[in-house]
DNA sequence: GAAATCGTCAACCAGTTGGTTGAATAACGA
DNA sequence: TCGTTATTCAACCAACTGGTTGACGATTTC
C-alpha cells in the first residue's frame, strides 16, 4: 500500500509523465505515437513507460510488433483519497480538470 | 503550474514525508517533536520539513527558538482536482481516508 | 530472403535525493 | 555568563533519475 502511494505519486512527479497520461485519455496509443510530440529519444519515452506501468497508471500489450499503452486510472484512486481525505476539498469541478490539462500538453 | 504539481507529487512519493503530513492532521507540531517517532536524524527531518514547505504543502512559524510546523492542506487542491478528473470516482469515503493513515504513521 | 519498422536493452553520464556527521547559530534558563 | 535546547548548515556519500547512444530481437513488408 505505501508502495503503491509511493509509486503512483513518483511517477505523477513528471511533467512528460503526466503529459503522457493526458494523451492516453484521448485513446490507445502505441509507443511510437506516444513518443512522437515529444523532444526526447524513443528510449527515453520507453523508459517512462516502464515506469507509468510498473506504478500501475497504464497497461501495456503487444499486438504484433506494435505495444499498445491504455491508461489505468483505477491507480489513481487510492492516492486520490489519500489526497482528498487532507483537503476535504468541495466535489471535483470539470472545468478546472480541463484547465489543468491543457497547460500540460506537449508541443 | 506544471511546476507546483511537480512540488506536490514529489514531496508526496516519500513515505516519511506523508508520515509528518498525517501526524500534523492531528496538530501543529515543533521540529524536533515531528523528529522523534522517526529513525533518523533531526537534519533529515529538517531537510523534509523544507521540501514539504517549499511545496507548500506546510508552513512554518518560528516562535522563540521553536519552529512551528502546519499543515497546510489547500496545496493539494490543485493535484487532487488533476487526479480526480482522470478516475471521475466517486466522492471521498473517510473510512477508506482513516485507513491509509493508519497504515502509514511511524513507530 | 532482405530491408524496414517497433520497441527494448546495456552502458554511460550529469544532476538530484535521502541519508550521515560535525560545526554553527539562536534563544532560553539558571 | 554559561550551559542547554532547538534548528540549520556544510560537506560528504551511495543510490536513483532522466537523459543519451548504439546494438539488438521481433515482426512485417517487399
Amino acid at each position: 500500500m505505501t508502495i503503491r502511494l509511493d509509486l503512483v505519486f513518483a511517477a505523477l512527479s513528471d511533467p512528460t509523465r503526466r503529459a503522457i497520461l493526458t494523451m492516453l485519455l484521448e485513446d490507445d496509443m502505441a509507443v511510437t505515437d506516444v513518443a512522437e510530440p515529444f523532444d526526447m529519444s524513443l528510449a527515453a519515452i520507453s523508459k517512462h513507460l516502464g515506469l507509468l506501468t510498473r506504478a500501475g497508471l497504464i497497461s501495456q500489450e503487444k499486438r504484433g510488433r506494435v505495444k499498445w499503452c491504455k491508461l489505468e486510472p483505477d491507480a489513481m484512486r487510492e492516492p486520490s483519497v489519500w489526497m482528498q481525505g487532507f483537503g476535504q476539498f468541495e466535489p471535483v469541478n470539470l472545468d478546472d480538470f480541463e484547465r489543468f490539462l491543457a497547460a500540460e500538453l506537449p508541443g
